[in-house]
DNA sequence: TAGATTGTTAATCGATTAACAATC
DNA sequence: TAGATTGTTAATCGATTAACAATC
């Protein structure tokens, strides 16, 4: 139903409109109007027509947009109803805390398997899924074949891993490793999250105030 | 030195400048041009060079840029070199991942108490930091005056826990809870980390490739 | 019907890119 | 000096906002 290219700032708010439809919906909210959204959301009602519109005309002339169909929707369009394969490379701090914090099933996808090369997080159970040795990591995708990878790892391993994870099939990357995936590769999807950039933003934010 | 209104695109690009350089100087290079820069990083020369103007003139024509003059400049401009006073709320997961995986030093902050109010996780030894009752906190601020509070903690909690942190003169707040703090405040700098939006973008984009 | 609110087009605004004179 | 590359202005592009006819 989407209508091919939509610009990555609109999809990059389509998940904040669901997280407000789904609290509108829990606290029993039939619908709402663009104006009401966009006073509850801090935009313009304008923006948020123009976003909706994107995918299809979804709300109704003198009445606005009912909530529940709304949010499903939305669900739909970022296709958070699939359930795609998922490992997590890094059974360290990080990727545990992703791995036991993380609601993947919300989110459209199961993770299938966790990976590290440290031998005394081998056999760990993590949230219900042990931990395997990153040596059987080829093999276990050539017999599981994955859709998305989560890197929590460092910079060199990512790297090199993958480009093998490539080789094997691999759709997409949430990739928390200080190396930026995007550059070399084409045809696939990369979400790079830099923690340390978002607390260096917010270092200079903080000193901007006392200016 | 900041020549006062700075886009905050501008400003999000400063972090991975300060990536590249970092990487650049540690490899031994010694001057770069933006052009050559704009290659490594998959962005346009004329974007370094207005993003890079809008502190002050940092190359010399005919020359390039001084990698390591450049790095040190943007450290300053971000404010990497500084030592505020950070707080930790919610030693779960994902707050234990971030207080023993984040380099704070190396990002202008300290990381001086960490807070749960889960009597299991008082105690606690994190990094060398003991988890405190978050009963103590208010009393704490009044004592130590931090400056910015890490939000590892429900919505309901990290909405309630803002406002009086705020009182007690925080002035940043680097949010992993989903609740948007941004909307309620002025003059306080907000980051919002929101995880699972990030996830459900990687999902709508591995769809994408599909089609 | 009258009022409300959408979907959509047009206007504005801001950010990115291109061009080039200045100059090291 | 000649070549290279900046700093900066002007042109382009895209995203946001405003306006309003369509219509529930």
């Amino acid at each position: 139903m989407a209508k091919g290219n939509v610009s990555i700032s609109v999809i990059r708010r389509l998940p904040r409109y669901h997280r407000f439809l789904k609290d509108l919906l829990a606290s029993g909210t039939v619908r709402i109007s663009s104006g009401d959204l966009s006073a509850k959301m801090g935009l313009t009602a304008s923006q948020i027509r123009q976003d909706l519109n994107c995918f299809g005309g979804f709300g109704q002339q003198g009445y606005g947009y009912n909530v529940k169909d709304l949010y499903e929707q939305i669900s739909r369009i970022l296709g958070l109803d699939k359930h795609r394969k998922a490992i997590l490379l890094g059974a360290g701090n990080l990727g545990r805390a992703i791995a036991l914090h993380m609601d993947f099933a919300s989110r459209g996808f199961t993770l299938i398997g966790i990976f590290d090369s440290n031998p005394v997080l081998v056999g760990m159970d993590v949230g219900g899924i042990a931990v395997q040795n990153s040596a059987g990591l080829e093999e276990f995708c050539r017999q599981n074949h994955p859709d998305v990878a989560i890197l929590c790892i460092p910079k060199e391993a990512a790297q090199r891993t993958a480009a093998m994870l490539i080789q094997h099939g691999i759709r997409g990357f949430w990739n928390f490793s200080h190396y930026d995936l995007t550059l070399d590769y084409d045809g696939i999807a990369v979400e790079n999250v830099h923690l340390g950039d978002s607390l260096s933003t917010l270092c200079f934010r903080v000193n901007e105030l006392e200016q």
